[in-house]
DNA sequence: TCCTGTGCTACGGTATCTGTAGCAGACAGA
DNA sequence: TCTGTCTGCTACAGATACCGTAGCACAGGA
């Protein structure tokens, strides 16, 4: 599964996830990431380009069209993990109750 | 994103995914994947427990409500990624022809 | 020439993962 | 009671990945 083998690295669903509003040069992207390392990046980012997910633009680092596809993959999931977040919370109240 | 923080670490997609199709003892599991370390297996584990989305039952491991939900989605992902896959071997194939 | 922006890299320290070995407990059979 | 074999799990040392800081090389603009 090399998706999951890509994915499962860190910070990759956090850069596709922060490129989903439209293309970032280096620095900009690297501040929304919460100016992780640029020696990361760099690696996530050269993976993205061997993958054909991320391209560079003048832009900046830009989605292709797989990108913004699997872009889509991950809002799914997200809307996931929000309604996750509000099982666990209501678990929580409950027993804090 | 509490999701991506957890998913984006090694092994955890890959471990949820044998989860799947049923309750795993730990060393099964763990064959599943590929023999990783146990070490980590246990650590993953954890944190899958904390976050109710694997419990320990007497048939080993096994999904919560909650991880079948997120087992879905990964499931999702994988349609996607076998597609993709597809993508990227017809573009190799006319790149090599 | 200087300033500021770009993508990117070097370097040393730290955290994380890896593989091997083995622990402690439960159960089965002799 | 001893032995063997499961179970989940842990210790340890080495390898790998990540971290933050600093700075390089290049491209405009003044």
């Amino acid at each position: 599964m090399v998706l999951f083998d890509v994915l499962g690295k860190r910070w990759t669903l956090r850069i596709l996830w922060e490129l989903r509003d439209g293309p970032l040069p280096f620095r900009a992207l690297r501040e929304r990431c919460d100016l992780m390392s640029p020696t990361s990046l760099n690696q996530r980012l050269k993976e993205f380009r061997e993958l054909q997910l991320v391209e560079l633009r003048e832009e900046g680092y830009a989605m292709t069209q797989q990108g913004i596809s699997l872009g889509k993959q991950l809002a799914r999931l997200d809307i996931w993990a929000k309604q996750w977040a509000e099982y666990l919370g209501s678990k929580a109240t409950k027993r804090d109750a």
